[in-house]
DNA sequence: ATTTATAATGCAATCGATTACAAAAATATA
DNA sequence: TATATTTTTGTAATCGATTGCATTATAAAT
């Protein structure tokens, strides 16, 4: 009993060729009712399982999906993955997650894990732009491997994507706190080379232009997502000449470092001084001065991510279709940047 | 260049036998030094990439490591799975993750996947208890496949497992209390048929118990680990006509439902009432009454699981050792709880 | 009873890589 | 030159499941 029973080990038992036993598990017409069900008994009996390895091999489909992410113990990328696992799991589909730690070795390693694994397709969020790194990833698509990229995409050809209107909400973001009477919109950006940071800083800078404020350079900051990066920020803005008013985040985690430090030097949110974070981090909700913020629809986005490769997977071979899925959010308005109502 | 070269198209290539072509991509010595270069200049040309499916098939070896969790977006969960992925990387092993959505139908399915996918082991934090996953479970270690609980264990012969000292930490956060001068502490506890919380309510009890307090079956409230449940909590608390002023919450959300709740019907904490929780979830360090609670190293965690695993799978075959991890966690003292210092 | 149609099963190749064993080629030794 | 050694390479089986084609058993038709 300890060791794992093949359709040989039951074709034995029953004196039966393997193919018969074969056929019988998958209810081949062909094979007679009584042969049918006395192969699934004894397989039963037996505690057979099917090894899906032979099955990928002979068939070519592992019924596995690559997922690649930063991290996978960030709130926004654990709910990713949620939402993914949710969406395959009725397909028979498992998913392998790979992190790259932000590291462009690793994600061309685990690119090449992956292929080499024979996922049917990958699912990804990019963590650096590299031209070694695109250059892996157009040999992914050049295999017909299905890759959707989520959140953090590229701009390669025959590359579907899911993303959210970073530029749109950022706008109404800073539209936000410009209609709360700030009237000096400071910016904390992530990694630039990133689409999701420049475009969430290009709806920020367009929305101080459009309303006629002065776009300073000084009042971007570009740094990680972290509360000491926010903290490093507020430091920064304060000691200008002419200080801003207000902090559109590209970053929970920075806009609370940003809160925190702006408290202990006396400032007052949201009377003196307002906070927009991006993401919708648990705890922006929990404090006490919750923060206002942009949901992410993580799950949604997994979800969709998920939808989108399924439909590419089914399609595969004929007419490559390039899809662009901008998931629409939300500005959650919280205590942080409330001067008015209530 | 589409399609995926095998080691049967590079030896066509270099007109030798595909065998040689695998001994050379080994560098197995008996491959004369020449033939070795040449094969792996050709590989890389035509850029091949070892079917690790084939191989698995062939060894037996999948080198896929299956982890079962209830969830993969809570942040205790997806630490865990961080430490396991960053212990396994080294090791080249994958990681499969499968969600059972506390559901227990859900958890055989999955281990049965798992099975059929011929990972090399299996993690797993238990989602039910039921006789029938029990069986189940078994059949796991009747395979050989080696089986490791985290977290959320359960009493099986073979298996080993990683768990924190839930009892003495949930003992020494309820003396906690008491020190801080609390003579009435409640407990909220979780599904009470799982380990961990049978442990902590134990520690909890029997520290009323020494310290010679009296100990109040309506002080106990199981339920589940939500905002709502500690809200809930707290109002039947607050109902009973000798109402308890501390809590120890077996979650960090109920934790923080129940301080809403009191905050709301305008009990001061940490003056009129103290609550501890479980979990060092992050928002329980960002708020401003910043809440007491228990960490319990999920990277560790994760770590050391993975750890036992290789462990147990070098050994595979010789005898079966039993491993009992228990980590050592700390009790964070934080404002929720803190009367007198500071 | 013989032929024909149909149902049920078996044989053998396949997926891609590895490896025990056999064979050939290269080199050394007598 | 003939033989023994050592290197290097090839042949074929294997892992487990599937499937095209061939074959046998069964039932139906004449």
């Amino acid at each position: 009993m300890s060791e794992k029973p093949t359709i040989y080990d039951i074709a034995k038992a029953l004196n039966i060729s393997a193919a018969t036993v074969s056929r019988a598990l998958n209810n081949n017409p062909k094979i007679s009712k009584a042969t049918c069900q006395l192969v699934a008994e004894t397989a039963a009996k037996m505690n057979y399982k099917q090894n899906k390895l032979a099955l990928a091999l002979r068939s070519g489909k592992s019924n596995n999906i690559g997922v690649i992410v930063p991290r996978i113990d960030s709130n926004f990328f654990a709910s990713v993955i949620r939402g993914i696992e949710e969406e395959l799991y009725p397909h028979q589909y498992n998913v392998i997650i790979c992190q790259t730690h932000e590291d462009e070795k690793r994600e061309i390693e685990n690119i090449n894990t992956l292929l080499n694994a024979q996922v049917d397709g990958i699912l990804m969020s990019v963590s650096n732009v590299s031209s070694e790194n695109d250059r892996v990833i157009k040999r992914v698509v050049d295999k017909n491997v299905p890759l959707i990229f989520f959140d953090r995409k590229k701009n390669i050809e025959g590359v579907s994507s899911v993303t959210i209107n970073d530029y749109d909400v950022a706008y109404s973001a800073t539209q936000h706190l410009i209609d709360e009477g700030c009237k000096k919109i400071a910016h904390i950006s992530g990694d630039k080379t990133l689409e999701i940071f420049q475009n969430r800083f290009k709806g920020y800078q367009q929305s101080v232009i459009d309303n006629g404020l002065h776009f300073e350079e000084d009042y971007v900051f570009q740094t990680k997502s972290s509360l000491e990066s926010g903290s490093m920020a507020v430091k920064k803005f304060l000691g200008l000449k002419n200080p801003p008013d207000a902090i559109f985040s590209s970053s929970d985690f920075a806009a609370l470092g940003a809160i925190q430090e702006l408290t202990a030097q006396g400032i007052r949110i949201p009377e003196d001084f307002c906070v927009v974070g991006f993401g919708n981090e648990p705890f922006t909700k929990f404090m006490e001065l919750s923060i206002s913020t942009i949901d992410q629809c993580p799950k949604e986005m997994g979800k969709m991510a998920a939808k989108v490769l399924l439909e590419q997977m089914k399609n595969q071979g004929s007419i490559k279709i390039e899809k662009k899925v901008v998931l629409t959010t939300e500005l959650l308005i919280r205590k942080s940047s409330s001067r008015k109502s209530k």
